[in-house]
DNA sequence: CACTTGACCTGTCCGC
DNA sequence: TGCGGACAGGTCAAGT
């Protein structure tokens, strides 16, 4: 799923929905879904308190008052998605919509709260996880420990993005952007519309690309990256929101997934090709290799 | 080390 | 309609 726009809007979504609730339980029938033990959920969440939802490349922490933590990982086909009382219960609500449904077939995680609201994890491909760990584990997690800064910091420049794909001088520019240790939370959407943007053929290699080109493509991430946001994240396929509700970022989309379609700047029609084997969007005319 | 490829899963879509 | 294969928003563990 979920790359960083989608990641960040679930957060946004679930601090609104879950900060200062009670928890009373979780269970799972997916083992590798929530690796946890009932003991472990029995010390650790029931009773507690949600202080926080954070965000790390494309982990989401749920901080609990136990000093325990969730930590989540989407990946293709994650959702979280929270329902209140009212659309659990209440029979006036004949619409069809996802939080009625719930829990369903792709259900693995079920978390519940005091006052009968209850947090999803549903994931159909089951390659996403929720683990409970200490609050101050966290950070020594392999990934933790090797994952890049993230674009959207206020505290980023363009040329530390520049100087983070020196390692990564011999392989293709859609790769090392791809490498969750260079820069985190870009995935194959946002890499496909920000080298768009960047005007950079996906299978240049790094060592080949200017200054200048590595400052427009940082602009041009942070640019589309903060568009999605704004749009609720990109609903390809499977992805929803906290509540269960669509983004709209993919009606904005220049490339990716318009193979056949106009580039909107120049009206060359849009490819689809193969790098870093990922299914790769570009205009052919745009960019050259 | 850096780099590439296959594996992990389920579902859907496309061509025969 | 059925069936096989390719493919899907991400990471890892293996290979070279």
């Amino acid at each position: 799923m979920p790359e960083l726009p989608e990641v960040e809007t679930v957060r946004r979504g679930l601090s609104e929905l879950i900060i200062g609730k009670h928890v009373l339980g979780a269970t799972s029938d997916t083992l590798k879904s929530f690796p946890n033990t009932d003991t472990d959920v029995q010390q650790f969440m029931v009773g507690a308190t949600v202080t926080a939802v954070r965000r790390r490349a494309k982990v989401l922490l749920i901080d609990l008052s136990t000093d325990y933590s969730l930590v989540i990982h989407l990946k293709m086909t994650g959702q979280l998605v929270y329902v209140d009382a009212k659309n659990r219960f209440g029979a006036g609500h004949p619409n069809d919509s996802l939080v009625n449904a719930l829990p369903d077939k792709s259900t693995r995680v079920t978390m519940s709260f005091k006052d009968d609201s209850q947090l999803f994890f549903n994931d159909q491909r089951k390659f996403g996880w929720v683990k409970l760990m200490p609050t101050a584990e966290i950070m020594n997690l392999p990934f933790m420990l090797k994952v890049g800064p993230e674009p959207l910091d206020v505290t980023f420049t363009a040329q530390q993005f520049r100087e983070r794909f020196a390692r990564r001088a011999r392989t293709n520019i859609k790769a090392a952007i791809l490498d969750q240790s260079v820069v985190a939370g870009v995935g194959n959407i946002y890499a496909d519309e920000s080298l768009w943007g960047a005007l950079i053929h996906p299978k240049r290699l790094v060592g080949s690309i200017t200054d200048a080109e590595f400052e427009l493509l940082y602009t041009q991430l942070r640019a589309v990256m903060n568009l999605s946001i704004e749009k609720g994240g990109s609903s390809n396929r499977n992805y929803v929101n906290a509540e269960g509700k669509r983004g709209s970022y993919m009606d904005f989309a220049n490339v990716f997934r318009r193979e056949g379609l106009p580039c909107p700047r120049c009206g060359t029609t849009i490819e689809k090709l193969r790098v870093a084997g990922r299914g790769t969007h570009v205009c052919p005319f745009c960019q050259v290799v």
